[in-house]
DNA sequence: TTGCATGGAGAACCAGCGTTCTCTAGGGTA
DNA sequence: TACCCTAGAGAACGCTGGTTCTCCATGCAA
């Protein structure tokens, strides 16, 4: 197995454990076992496992952040843009292995007491809410509205979570639809 | 020092030391380090860190509810009332221990692995959307409001818990001030 | 074939945790 | 004073986790 074949196979199987479990509740072990990646590869790759969860994080934080590109994409009005945001949250609410947000879950495990994990943490936040900026801009509306959109949006995941339902994709759509109407006249 | 005594201190210890490093990183010798009650006490009166970790969620969703109760009881009209709840939450987001709210925080640390968090955690954010439900319910909205208003103050819980400031209760508030304004009409 | 480098499986090591046990001190009672 | 009950301090126990080490199999070079 080549060294970028077993990397990737360490991220992903850090982060699916992750996500079922929570970062502290995974050993390394179960990584391995995941992963079918020895531990002394493992340790090659990444010297300890703070080095594998920061690179779990970072890795998504790209992920979101190219499906959003990708998604912006195809729409024609800047405030539909806004909107394909909750269909693709809708469509990732369904999925059976959501269990909310990485960053929002690993935030509230160890935002107290790693600083690395906090930092990626509201790095990536801010990284959304200012893109999230840019096209709330050029529908005419504010920073702030795009602050209130990306509220809407953290509590869609948060509920979404704990509920097990897509549902709160929709109602948040159509509420980011009302502070658009209202907040964007251009929207 | 009497039971409740005992029992207070250390629910008090416990809340404080989970909400700085998440629920898993505490031990049971921090906690009672902190609260100044044995071990053998502590485990007379918990059975196990499981019952003292519910324990604390139990107690603190109480806290939650009759703080809503206390808050609603002073305002005049329906759409106040609602509202409220966001400079309330503008108040907890200044304190210098603010670091989130235990249940997201605890459902994304262990939601996956602890069927007891998951559901005092779920249950807690139902019966906070139920009751802000009937508030919006008096204003003139629907149960779709109340939920998109309860998402709104999810998502300020999570970003100023990350970003450190108050600032999205104010934001929030704004938002589910247009919210009210265009979905009751009485309001 | 011999020597050597690579890499995997899994044991080993050390620390931390949840939980229980031991030992001792103190205080009330006969 | 002698006895007994309680309670606390802290050690002990068993387990798990992160990290490192040992041992062995494989494959390649001379």
């Amino acid at each position: 197995m080549d060294t970028e074949t077993a990397r990737e196979r360490l991220l992903d199987a850090a982060a699916t454990l992750f996500n079922e479990r929570g970062v502290q509740a995974v050993g390394m072990d179960a990584i391995r076992g995941a992963s079918g990646v020895s531990l002394k590869r493992a340790y090659q790759l990444f010297p300890s496992k703070t080095d594998l969860v920061e690179a779990v994080l970072q890795r998504r934080d790209l992920e979101v952040r190219s499906d959003i590109a990708a998604l912006t994409a195809t729409r024609e009005s800047p405030a539909e843009r806004v909107l394909a945001l909750f269909d693709h949250l809708h469509h990732w609410f369904g999925q059976p292995d959501f269990r909310g947000c990485v960053f929002i879950n690993s935030f509230g495990e160890m935002g107290g007491t790693s600083a690395g994990v906090a930092d990626i943490a509201r790095a990536h936040k801010e990284a959304v809410r200012n893109r999230l900026g840019e096209l709330v801009a050029e529908a005419g509306g504010s920073s702030v509205l795009a602050a209130q959109i990306a509220m809407l949006a953290d509590g869609a995941m948060v509920s979404a979570a704990m509920t097990g339902s897509a549902e709160p994709a929709r109602q948040a759509k159509e509420a980011a639809r009302v502070l658009l109407r209202s907040g964007a006249p251009g929207g």
